[in-house]
RNA sequence: GUCCCCAUCGUCCAGAGGCCUAGGACACGAGAUUUUCGAUCUCGCGACCGGGGUUCGAAUCCCCGUGGGGACGCCA
């Protein structure tokens, strides 16, 4: 068993990319079989060299490993040809003059990228062409509907279907497993085997992963390449997690599960034929359960380097403090860039105060006196700690005779800028003494 | 236009002829927690596209319609 993901560097890889990868990836690991990367540069004005490492980093970064060294169809032209050439030796192809077509449609013949006269394939027509898809069932198509096609480009180079079609018989891959604008391909690359006298492999068709409009994800969907997720603070546990719960499923109203759980499950028998519409709600909320999952140690370690990069902390700042830092925002992230984005008062000084925390819980009578006394409260506490701090604001509200909400809501405000964030007397003595009496001094001047 | 694929809550999935007065999750709404909420818990809202068959019985099988998607490059 032997499956392969064949990927154009000609741009960053696509969510749909991705899961077609995945899928492969998971049918060769669940069955024990090989998972093979194929280049596919044969297109040469768009092929790029930082693409490909853009699409192998994150590959890797969502755990898929290859089993071989990667194969690139631009060192292959040779075998392309001979397999050409016994096409043109058995009269089931011709030759015709060069051409080059842009991407309007318009023909040009005086090109430097031509350099001799395409090979093109006869299409019998009258045929009926039957594919047995792993996902779809039972395919029929008439080959009255296929046009002549092209094997060797005016450039030399092969076209997609054929080089396809060479290599993954030489290859021996055993299972074809591609997205479903493929499908309309099948018949065509069908045809080459039948014409080289291959062994058909077998053809599984996934849905492809649509836009909240349900057109195909483009650009205007929002984030499209793995690489912005991984941007925007996703984990490549969550993400891998929900890319495959679109569009197969393990059973059971199971959801959340290890990526052990999922190879032992999937069956690419069991993915569905119908499009999948891709929810960032949905992906927030798997993201977060990752999230949460993870022990504050292997949180730390994921926020570090960030955390370094943006100069918030150095290599003396204490550990057991960060851990605890990062305890107490672990619950409520959903994306490690949340954490950074609720965070920053706890590492600098600099406090954004939000304009409706200010009005709903500073300029308010009395607030100012409750500080007051919050403040003295807090400076004569012997440990400056979560238990002790809530003793002191309860002790103060039964004196003051108000509720406790009264001194937390604006202590929250004074020292975090914000009406939202982690309880307050486990920040409180995370931020320290120094720094919460110094906020609390310095909101007076909002008042 | 031609060909192909698809059709269960707004979204993702469960459902392989009786287990379905259709189940789970996200989102949404309400309540709780009186230390906020973007956290947590509880409850609620909400779907088998339409029409014909087949069958004792259909969300499940067949046909037609409708709707959506994809492909029709010397791109991959």
């Amino acid at each position: 068993m032997k499956v392969r993901f064949a990927p154009s560097p000609t741009g960053y890889l696509h969510i749909g990319s991705a899961r077609t990868a995945l899928f492969n990836w998971l049918y060769a690991r669940h069955s024990g079989g090989k998972f093979i990367l194929r280049i596919e540069d044969t297109d040469l004005e768009r092929s790029k060299a930082e693409f490909l490492d853009e699409i192998l980093d994150s590959l890797k970064w969502l755990g898929l490993d290859w089993d071989t060294e990667l194969i690139h169809q631009s060192k292959r032209l040779d075998i392309y040809r001979k397999y050409a050439k016994k096409l043109l030796d058995e009269g089931l192809a011709y030759e015709a003059e060069g051409e080059i077509r842009s991407k309007d449609g318009s023909v040009t013949k005086d090109s430097k990228r031509i350099t001799q006269k395409a090979v093109i394939f006869k299409v019998q027509p009258g045929k009926i062409i039957k594919i047995n898809d792993l996902v779809h069932g039972p395919i029929e198509i008439n080959t009255d509907t296929i046009k002549d096609q092209v094997v060797i480009k005016s450039d030399g180079f092969p076209t997609y279907n054929f080089a396809c079609v060479v290599d993954d018989a030489e290859m021996q891959i055993t299972h074809v497993i591609r997205g479903d604008d493929h499908i309309s391909n099948t018949p065509k690359q069908i045809l080459f085997y039948e014409a080289l006298g291959f062994n058909l492999p077998e053809f599984g068709h996934v849905p492809l992963i649509l836009g909240s409009d349900r057109s195909r994800m483009s650009k205007r969907h929002g984030a499209t390449s793995i690489r912005e997720y991984r941007e925007q603070g996703y984990l490549p546990q969550a993400m891998v997690n929900f890319i495959a719960l679109l569009g197969w499923s393990p059973g059971k109203d199971r959801e959340v599960l290890p990526i052990d759980e999922i190879i032992k499950e999937f069956d690419i028998k069991n993915a569905k034929s119908v499009n999948a519409v891709f929810d960032i709600e949905k992906l927030n909320w798997m993201n977060g359960q990752y999230i949460n999952k993870f022990d504050n140690q292997e949180l730390l370690d994921l926020l570090m380097p960030e955390l370094k990069s943006r100069g918030w902390i150095s290599d003396q700042t204490n550990k057991d403090w960060l851990l605890k830092v990062t305890g107490l925002f672990k619950e409520r992230a959903r994306t490690l860039v949340d954490f950074f984005d609720w965070s920053g008062y706890v590492f600098t000084d600099e406090i954004k105060y939000e304009e409706q925390a200010i009005k709903k819980r500073i300029k308010k009578e009395g607030v100012a006196d409750i500080l007051r006394s919050a403040s003295e409260r807090l400076t004569a506490l012997k440990d400056f700690t979560a238990v002790s701090i809530e003793g002191a604001c309860r002790e103060l509200a039964d004196e003051l005779k108000i509720k406790a909400a009264d001194i937390i809501h604006p202590v929250r405000v004074a020292v975090s800028g914000r009406m939202m964030g982690p309880g307050l007397f486990e920040l409180l003595e995370v931020l320290g003494r120094d720094k919460v009496l110094k906020r609390l001094e310095q909101v007076k001047k909002l008042v």
